[in-house]
Parts: C-alpha cells; sequence; structure tokens
DNA sequence: TAGATTGTTAATCGATTAACAATC
DNA sequence: TAGATTGTTAATCGATTAACAATC
C-alpha cells in the first residue's frame, strides 16, 4: 500500500506485530498469498482493520489476490524496524530477568541481550546461559562501550524509576519496562509496559464481570 | 463516585491496575489521601481520565480532599476481582514458563499457580520452585480437581492453540497468552495477550520512528 | 466563608467499520 | 469477461478531554 512516512498509530502498531506473526506462521506452511479477509478471521479482526492498518505500511496488494506473504513479511519487519539487530540488557536478575536473558526467541527477531545486571551482590558473577550477572554499577559503562540502545526493566517496583534514571543518561533510546511501576522518561526515550500482573488483574476483571 | 455495575471499557480497566500499584505505592509511604491531579501527574494522564475512570469503580472521593487511599485501594481491589485467590496452572516448562511459577509477585495478588505441566518427557518431574513439573496429558485432572479458573500459556506458538483448547475443555475461565500466537477461545473465555516480543517489536517501532 | 476538588455532562478527538470505486 | 479483493473515503462509534456545577 501508500508510500507513507507519517504517524502509525499505538494500536495499529501492536496489530503489526500480530500480522507479522501470523504471516510468519503462513510462511511456515508455505502459503503464497493471504487476503486482508483471511489475517482478520485468523486474529479476530475486522478486514477493514486490516487494510486501513496496512496501509500504513510501504507495499501493496494484488486486486483480486490480497498480498503476497513474503512481500507483507518483509515490510512489516522494516516498518517495525526489526529489519536489524537491537543490542539490549536486562537490568533485575530475578526469575523474570533471568528467563529473559535466556530466551531464545528474542535473538530470532533481532533483539540480542548483551548483559545482565543486578544490585545485589550475592547474584553477581553468576552464570544466566552464557552471561555473567554484572554489577549494575557498570551499566553506564557496559551501555556506553556496548552500543546499546534497550532497556529492559525487569527490578521490584521501587527500584524501576532510578534504573531507568541510569539507563537514559547513560544513553538507551528505548525501555521496556516489566516492573509494576509507571517510569517517566523525556519525550525522546519511548517506554513500552508489559506487566504480567497486570495483566492477571485484567484477567481476572474479565472472568469476574462474565459471571 | 458512583454506583456501578455496567462494563467498564478495556481501556478504563488498564488504567485501574496502574491507580492500584500507584496507590499502594503511596499508602507504603502511609500517604492518606490522594487527588485525581496527583494520580494523573505520576501516570502520565489527565485528572479528567482519572475521574471518568473511578466513575466506573463503586466508592466515592471527597470534595476538596480527593481519594482516601485506603479506600481506594479497597475499591480497587474489588472491581479488579482481586478480593480473592484465583488459581491458575501453566503450561509450558521453558524458561518463562519456569520463572513464572516461581514469580513471588503473583502470590502477593492473589494469584495462586498450582501447577506446571510440560510434554517434553526430559522435563517432566523436575522441580520449579516448589512445584514438580507434570505431565501436560495430566491437566484436564487436575484442572477439574484443583479448583484452577485461570489457564497461562507459555508454550511456542505452534502449541498455543491446542493448550488454549484443552485448557477451555477442561474447564479453566480465563487464559493468559504469553505466546506469541493468536488464540481463538469462545466468549464466554475471555483472553488477555502479553507478549515480550510483540513489546519489543513496538518499542523497536518506537525508537525508529523517533529518528 | 472561600477555595479546592469531585462527579458528570457536553465537546472533541481518534479509531474502527462500512461502503464502494478502482483494479487485475 | 466476471468476480474478487485492494485502497481509500465517509460514517459511525467509542474514548479522551474540557468545562463547570455541586459540594465539603
Amino acid at each position: 500500500m501508500a508510500i507513507v512516512r507519517t504517524h502509525i498509530p499505538r494500536s495499529a502498531v501492536k496489530r503489526l506485530t500480530s500480522y507479522l506473526t501470523q504471516v510468519q506462521r503462513m510462511m511456515e506452511k508455505e502459503t503464497e498469498w493471504v487476503s486482508s479477509q483471511e489475517l482478520a478471521v485468523k486474529l479476530g479482526l475486522t478486514s477493514s482493520t486490516v487494510r486501513q492498518d496496512l496501509s500504513h505500511v510501504d507495499f501493496s496488494g494484488t486486486s483480486k489476490k490480497g498480498y503476497r506473504t513474503q512481500l507483507l513479511e518483509q515490510a512489516l519487519i522494516r516498518t517495525l524496524g526489526a529489519d536489524r539487530t537491537w543490542n539490549a540488557v536486562v537490568v533485575g536478575a530475578g526469575n523474570l530477568g533471568r528467563a529473559l536473558a535466556r530466551h531464545s526467541e528474542f535473538m530470532r527477531h533481532g533483539f540480542r541481550i548483551c548483559g545482565v545486571f543486578d544490585s545485589d551482590p550475592a547474584k553477581i558473577g553468576k552464570k544466566v546461559g552464557s552471561l555473567s550477572i554484572r554489577d549494575w554499577r557498570e551499566l553506564p559503562k557496559a551501555i556506553r562501550e556496548g552500543q546499546i540502545e534497550l532497556g529492559i526493566i525487569a527490578v521490584p517496583s521501587q527500584a524501576a524509576q532510578s534504573v531507568a534514571d541510569l539507563m537514559i543518561a547513560s544513553g538507551v533510546r528505548g525501555i521496556l519496562n516489566l516492573a509494576l511501576a509507571h517510569v517517566i522518561t523525556p519525550e525522546r526515550v519511548p517506554v513500552v509496559d508489559s506487566r504480567i500482573v497486570s495483566s492477571l488483574l485484567e484477567l481476572s476483571h474479565a472472568v469476574k464481570s462474565r459471571s
């Protein structure tokens, strides 16, 4: 579709990530074409929404056939910025932080976890997969010297803001916040929140209100 | 605020979880009152949105003073359905699944992980914290006998739908989906998605489009 | 009392859906 | 060609914000 380079609504960006996943799934099955209608059914949307969303992506479908899966995948990857490697660090070597550091799915999408940091002396030096947990005071140096652009916060909520501040001062360009706390950042450093406890609360509300 | 028992918009429910976290933080500091304006500033919203959202919660503020933190916390907990214990199972004993099973933050909010399941014989029987990984074919029995109401999917995306189907057939009432795949459920079983890879893609898009 | 903050209504803004001409 | 599907415009729907009377 069009040759757009304007702002894409956040709600649409979220769905673009789903389209990407879905298309990759279909490519595994060697599907060559997919229509907006098919994507809509698979993802519980309307075909109108799908077409509207894909109009933000720099690529075109074909009348009567739909979208070529391979081209759509590439275009989505480009639009989402996944056509390159992003270096990231994880701060917080609790259960969650350690799981992330070992999670192979990230690498497959271009996100390379380059370091794991913690403030607990008992943890520092321990191995997590191929990485060693490092003292979080080394974070600024690591970020600067390692061309790290993304920071992942996996610490208890009380510490989240100070970790964010240190990451930003050290030059990260974006933050994934897994802590159960809102972190404040300057305009230039976007934050995406992903909180499992919040999701569970959403879920308990949904279950409760359906009975 | 009002005595409402109608549908609360999903966007508002998400924010209610943030208000809860924020209020709990303030209570630790023994703050007794909080205004819509304060909450708005802390969470990057407008005070209007905060008041509008809290109008869905069964409780009232006080002119000139704001909201009593203790009452607000209780009301939010009730509204979100967190005033009770929810039994949950995790399917998928990979890095993420194992981390969740050990995550103490869940219990603190009333979510009790009662079992971890996997299909890999090499994993079955291994310990994860105080739980042993069990054969996923035991899932239906465990769900029925354990009064399990929530299922957490932490398997690779190819397996997500069949895990969901089995959970639903066994009687779970809601699903938290951490797999990178959309799962289809009947109307009566709500699904909340929480996908870290998707969040990272959102983040890379945001960083990219800000430069 | 005067002033601050709620709760609610109305206005605005943005996102989703419907509709359909263009196209292959 | 006839029919199916895109891309886009217009209509609808819902969510956010503004405004302000009510209140303590």
